[in-house]
RNA sequence: GCGCCCGUAGCUCAGUGGAUAGAGCACUGGCCUCCGGAGCCAGGUGCGUAGGUUCGAUUCCUAUCGGGCGUACCA
């Protein structure tokens, strides 16, 4: 527990004791104590905390919300002992300046916490897992892949400090349409460059990378495969062309930071015969019907907008009857939440897959989908255009050679997922002040560099006088740190990876300002050594949450 | 046509049922004999439009306009 967070709570309860006494005197008359918020203002002058209970009340108690407001405050309980002052304001806000004091026991804790300073045990070690990417293996991994990628893996960095028990997982999509599609591409271009005559199929793999993976298969097999029955050679191409896609989505992965618990095939629900029993079931249900020889889900029952055809009429059934299959899996496995990070142009998937699960018997409250905007990229100011069936797109490996992993995951993160994200790969790159990656980084940076300068290591925090920092630059800087594990928590529960990157900015702001106002390594001792608990705090503050993006937080730039 | 997302400063974007709506970039001017100038300080414009709910709406609701995406026996 944090100490802004205990603190806010003894003021929502102090309120409410006052609230209580007022009503038992009958000076307050109301039933039922409306839902009010204790929040930090805006403003600094308005205190520490302000609350809106007095203009929430004032209709049911038939006053005008600052009379309210006068009584609350009269009926406030040793209100000296734990504020320095109280005042209405406004149309009615009651304000609450707690003064100093307990600012000053912010540093020492953030100090002793070190690395654990901002986890907590919000999640009860509930299990929760994260699907995200789980990119077709067809290709190498693009920019909307690469978003995907930083926001899922720092989503699941941020519920997984705040004490969920995370489990990230890819889907690998190694069946279906697109594989078959797959190998007749691999087969066109395996007899291409063999010196054969073969038509590239229209609907196939245009891309580069699957030329380049047929060459590593002829460097390996050479023309062996040239005289086979034409099914056997697909399964072969198919096989070593998956095997090569994968493990370079893997190694793209692995050096984007991005690390996953489980690589989930769905060609094994096919192998296990999960679909065909997911099927069974749903036509127990009575909710599968035949239609111009294929089987449709009634999911216009659950709330989509019209049935969907889960086995076709050639006997193959569709990606989202494999995709329930998988969902129903992770239901089986017993997570608490299961949460999705989907493209937009999946969005229309989401109400069919929360009706399948409602008609499976699960609750579909626990499947959490969030979807993201698709990214366009920015490039000397203009659009440079993607797509994936022509192979023309900017891969998630070019993406880290250009700009790095640090700029690019980041980027990723700045925006919330509902927008649109363009993504500006000159400013990506610019070692400037422009780049808001280094202006965060550059903070850290420059703490290492004052306390590698500073005559003497901080030993025992307890004789660090901390009351010796009064500036209010210093003020700003300690206030803005108390904040931080409330900031994960909110961050991480509302699934709003990008609040991270703000506060880091104004993290950053407040250390440079009080940078530039006081010298830590000054010659007054006691002075000195409260300084340096204060920046050696923000430096621990700054690298935890570095850490949590993914970020890294370098001592030297 | 229908469905989902978005519309906030010149640009890219935060934000909130409440008190004067913020940040970065861009533009202008200032700041190191001293811990890293990749820094600091100062400067100004805006909630697409129209209704409604509310003590109070940029936020919620409805309509409308504009942009993106979906609306496949693709995934």
């Amino acid at each position: 527990m944090s100490i802004i967070t205990s603190k806010r709570e003894e003021v929502y309860s102090e309120i409410k004791k006052a609230l209580n006494k007022a009503k038992k005197k009958e000076i307050l008359k109301f039933n039922v104590l409306p839902d009010f918020t204790v929040e930090v203002p805006r403003d600094k002058t308005h205190g520490d905390f302000a609350t809106n209970i007095a203009m929430l009340l004032c209709k049911e108690v038939k006053m005008p919300p600052r009379e309210v407001a006068r009584i609350l405050i009269e009926n406030l309980e040793n209100v000296d002992e734990w504020t320095e002052k109280v005042e209405i304001a406004g149309s009615g806000f009651i304000n609450f300046h707690l003064g100093q004091k307990w600012l000053y026991k912010v540093l020492p804790y953030v100090i002793k916490e070190g690395e654990n300073f901002g986890k907590s045990n919000v999640g009860q070690g509930k299990k929760i897992q994260l699907e995200y990417v789980s990119a077709n293996p067809t290709g190498l991994l693009h920019m909307g892949n690469a978003r995907g990628a930083a926001l899922g893996d720092t989503l699941s960095n941020l519920l997984a400090a705040i004490g969920f028990n995370v489990t990230r997982e890819f889907y690998i999509n190694d069946a279906g349409n697109q594989i078959e599609n797959f190998g007749k591409s691999l087969e066109a271009r395996y007899f291409q460059l063999l010196g054969q005559k073969a038509d590239f199929p229209e609907e196939g793999y245009h891309g580069e990378d699957v030329v380049a993976t047929v060459k590593n298969i002829i460097s390996e097999v050479g023309d062996k495969y040239l005289n086979v029955d034409s099914v056997l050679r697909r399964e072969f191409l198919i096989q070593k062309g998956l095997e090569e896609k994968i493990t370079n989505i893997k190694n793209d992965l692995a050096r984007f930071g991005v690390e996953y618990d489980v690589w989930f095939s769905e060609q094994s629900l096919h192998d296990t015969g999960a679909i065909k029993r997911i099927i069974q079931e749903l036509q127990d249900k009575d909710l599968i019907y035949e239609k111009e020889g294929a089987l449709w889900f009634k999911t216009s029952q659950f709330g989509d907008n019209k049935d969907e055809v889960v086995v076709r009429a050639n006997g193959i059934p569709t990606y989202f009857v494999a995709d329930i299959a998988y969902h129903i899996n992770k239901f089986e496995r017993g997570f608490e939440k299961v949460i999705n990070i989907w493209g937009a142009d999946h969005h229309g998937h989401v109400a069919r897959m929360k009706g399948a699960m409602k008609a499976q018997g699960y609750d579909e409250k626990k499947l959490d989908v969030i979807i993201m905007q698709l990214v366009r990229l920015l490039r000397d100011g203009d659009v440079v255009r993607m797509s994936k069936r022509s192979g023309q797109y900017i891969t998630l490996s070019e993406l880290i050679d250009e700009v790095g992993k640090d700029a690019a995951r980041y980027f990723f993160i700045m925006r919330n997922p509902d927008s649109h994200l363009d993504f500006d790969l000159d400013l990506a790159k610019a070692e400037s002040s422009d780049n808001p990656v280094y202006y965060v980084q550059y903070a850290h940076a420059r703490i290492a560099s004052i306390l590698k300068a500073s005559p003497e290591k901080i030993k025992n925090i307890e004789l660090i006088n901390f009351a010796l920092l009064k500036e209010e630059t210093e003020l700003n800087l300690i206030r803005k740190i108390a904040d931080y594990p409330e900031e994960i928590t909110e961050a991480a529960l509302n699934y709003e990876p990008h609040r991270l990157t703000r506060y880091a900015q104004d993290l950053a702001s407040a250390f440079h300002s009080f940078y530039n106002s006081c010298r830590v390594l000054t010659d007054e001792k006691g002075l000195r050594e409260a300084r340096l608990g204060l920046v050696d705090a923000t430096r621990i503050t700054l690298r935890n949450l570095l850490l949590l993006i993914g970020v890294s937080a370098p001592e030297r730039m």
